[in-house]
DNA sequence: TTTTCATCCATGGTATCCCTTGATATGCCA
DNA sequence: TGGCATATCAAGGGATACCATGGATGAAAA
């Protein structure tokens, strides 16, 4: 249900021929802990070459947010552009997920967040983010870097198994 | 029913010789959980070359919503058209859509939305857009750049079924 | 310490539903 | 009565939800 939850845990997750991923067991709880039901908002983000994901009832939330900011600009007389702000919260995607935690990304999504055969999954508290391993070794910013250091945790695992 | 819903989505659909056009699935859902019965409301945008739609709740919404900044006007001692926002409310097209959320739109509402062959819906929170996609990719203002990607996506994988 | 069991996780496959689009009937107005 | 607009029906294809299996992990008991 809707409640309060940080994001948090890590991990790798194959994408298959059907655009298949699951979300990594620790950070499910989290998702169905803010969802009703097992419900997944997928996300482009605003400028990185990722893409964010969070629970359902955050996105009803968003829309309460932009009716609560417009009342409060009529009655205060100033400006406040509903309809941008509508626009710019649209672009979310809501998709179930199963009881495993896996769901389909949609092409569209892939091709934004730039997506192929594995996702990187993170906790980023408020959020989670998802990353194609390669974009994010080599193009994710500095302030990642400790996150960096997972990734090729999980990747280096992943080789030994071979 | 007169619930609060998120529209969100994005698709492109062909308008036939009769006008006819489908709302994608995932708008359609929400008009449907915010109207009685397959009922959808389409309305020329103030400004913009371009139409607007959305469930019969929010019409309802949308008065009581011009009512609320009249009397803002009022208590304040601002100017506050309501007889202009009630003119503009009223060229409100309500129609129903079959249960795939095929409908027709009228030769009037074509010609101010300039909707040719095609149309490009998507969802922004409190209400939808329809564009022509030719139109939006050329004079859509820069706040919606992040959909002119979905859009030129969406032409991209209609050009490569070819 | 080792063995056994149970649970959870990962992944492939399949059947069903739904979306898309075209075509046909029905009703209304000129 | 003819023409046009509207509503209903129909079918193919594709997407999605469900199921099923093999494997891994961790716990508990001998």
């Amino acid at each position: 249900m809707s409640e309060l939850v940080v994001y948090a845990g890590s991990g790798v997750s194959s994408v298959d021929a059907k655009g298949r991923t699951t979300i990594p067991a620790e950070l499910r709880d989290s998702v169905q802990a803010s969802s009703d039901g097992n419900n997944v908002c997928i996300s482009r983000h605003s400028n990185l070459p990722c893409l964010i994901g969070f629970g359902g009832a955050e996105r009803l939330k968003l829309r309460a947010d932009i009716e609560a900011q417009w009342q409060s600009a009529v009655t205060r007389g100033t400006e406040f552009d509903r309809e941008l702000a509508g626009v710019s919260a649209s672009s979310i995607f809501e998709t179930a997920f199963e009881p495993s935690g896996r769901f389909v990304l949609s092409p569209m999504l892939k091709h934004f967040g730039r997506i192929e055969d594995r996702a990187f999954f993170f906790g980023a508290t408020t959020h989670f983010m998802l990353w194609n391993p390669d974009v994010f070794l080599k193009e994710a910013p500095a302030a990642f870097n400790a996150i960096k250091d997972e990734l090729n945790y999980w990747l280096a695992m992943s080789k030994r198994d071979k």
